[in-house]
DNA sequence: GATGAATGAGTTTTCATTCAT
DNA sequence: GATGAATGAAAACTCATTCAT
């Protein structure tokens, strides 16, 4: 029989997050998908149930891996809530700069995903979000962050901020430096704007 | 003297709005901007020449408003940089909580026409984006603003999280207070979620 | 505006009816179908939600018609019981011999759906088979029909000899005399093929 | 002794059998088929040309078999016009009531492949058919038959009747007695629908 | 200007059939 | 012979846009 020849999965998936960043989801032609694959249009079909299905794997594929990895970051006891939330945004910025394109996907899609196709899309992004409330949470406890702030606040604003910044990034393609944004991002996030030392 | 209503090409703009805001841009019908509008489906194409430029009309809309407020308010002396930079907010935060819709919109379609209809798209925003910019690069000048913060990074961050806030409120319907989420935003920008006072 | 010309529902029907004959259902093209019809195929939809619904219209149309002649016909008081089956076979005749493609079509399609797909299939088929049973039943209270023989089969029976005779009629192009085999079906149905005469 | 069970040729066909009565021709998959037959779908393939095939070789089996003994009935010396339409009334009967799932083929698909594939189609049903009326004529020369009858006309009457009546049963799944219908159908074929006793 | 019936290009998806192993 | 992964042609259907009235 003709057996699986090399991993025909991973190779649609690969070619979709590309095709999906090139031209946004809707404008996403699966025989392109197939194309770039180098796989028959069919082929999609044998893998996937259909288009939506490819995109709610990309989601599902991040935020599994996100999810797990920050859930081994909780639960280390040799940290401080400062350092968890350092190695948190490490382990996203890290996640998205090495996938860019999926970075690119999820600025311009995920909202709408999650919105409207909530009962498809993967239970790990609301899971992973809720373990970034959870160290927050014990920052607040032990007084290292300030407790006025509201939490449900406090992860949209970082959510917002870092998306924005890691697709800037993605589509300057490069040009900006990474390192730069990402201590810009935690400096901002931990001091704020003003001048420390007064004027 | 009141401008007189029932304008049709307002009624298609503020029926597409809410039609875009609803489905998403490529899910919405033009026959389900019509009906809402009141109006017959070849009515629009008197108006707007196409789907995608009724779209872009509601962005060129809200950012040239947005830009000559901010214009306005750059000009002012009264004002020092802290200052200009709250109002810049409120005027946003002001623009948006009026118009939920638009900034759902926003939210989730603004960075694919930027990107892939770039010629298509408001000179506005990025007008208005120079005009953040100038106002924090002034304060930074005056040392009210920390100087070792990437300006390019600090706007990115700004608008991220900002869009990211008022989505989340525009969704919630009203259920989380405006307010609540403005005081904290601007916190959040000035201070960040250190507990200032230490440990 | 642009107003309906001529009637396009209708060149739709018979035009499905006509492609349908010749092909078969699942064979038949939507596209070959606004084909003859001198149609967009966009226009199919405008009229019908999808293939399927033309052919449950068709199937419809006949029943519906024929229900409510043989419900006429089953209240009059001048004829006798031998009387109404003769014209209720009268009536069945006459109709598909004016469409024999729709003889065809139900010939070749009519059960498929009718099992699989009863839901969507026309109730006036059971409505009229229903009078068809009253007509017999009275028959045989009266001693004109025996009694003996069982109603449902009979019915059975009839549909059958008539369908197959209709539909080789139709497809004969009218090499074949209706009204000898109206006659034929006439005198079989009520006498048999045994010789009155005995051996 | 027993031929080896488990020959995949006849798998294939039993499976077909089953799948085309369940789904019909056209909706039935090929791949179910192979799933139901125990086979890999490739495999469908080295026995049978295509989809097609199999169907033909499902109607060429059940009418050679049926031919071939009416060929015997035919040549009987014992039997007078009467007794011989009888036997072979039982052996369309019996050979259909074996084999309920054909006999629902039969009604569902012959005729759209009689008409639409001639030339794939099995001549034995023609033969078949020359047989049956060789059987009427012969017991309309010795007048047991009427002779005003059109046997052309009959035979399509006989048809008709038979093959509904037989998917009828073969549709209730034995909730109706096979040997009622049996009797009435002959009862009807040879006397009629009229009280023999007059009113 | 206004209408909405009509259009037809464009895309996803299915599934019979092939063929490398 | 047997397998089942891979293929790609084919077709239904959608919907932005047009245009006759």
């Amino acid at each position: 029989m003709r057996v699986k020849e090399g991993n025909k999965e991973t190779d649609i998936l690969k070619a979709a997050i590309k095709v999906f960043a090139e031209s946004g989801y809707h404008k996403a032609k699966m025989s392109k998908i197939a194309e770039v694959a180098e796989v028959a249009s069919g082929s999609l079909y044998l893998y996937y149930k259909n288009k939506e299905e490819i995109l709610m794997k990309v989601f599902d594929n991040v935020w599994t891996e996100i999810y797990k990895s920050t859930e081994i970051l909780v639960q280390r006891n040799d940290l401080n809530s400062e350092e968890k939330l350092d190695s948190m945004l490490d382990l996203i910025f890290d996640t998205f700069s090495e996938n860019p394109d999926i970075a690119i996907i999820m600025a311009n899609e995920q909202k709408h995903f999650q919105l409207r196709e909530a009962e498809n899309f993967t239970p790990y992004f609301d899971k992973f979000i809720g373990l970034g409330q959870k160290i927050i949470g014990e920052g607040i406890k032990v007084k290292v962050f300030n407790k006025n702030i509201d939490i449900n606040i406090l992860k949209v604003f970082i959510l917002g901020a870092f998306s924005e910044l890691i697709v800037e990034w993605a589509m300057s393609k490069g040009e900006i430096s990474l390192n730069l944004i990402r201590s810009n991002f935690k400096y901002l996030l931990k001091h704020g704007i003003l001048n420390p030392e007064g004027k």
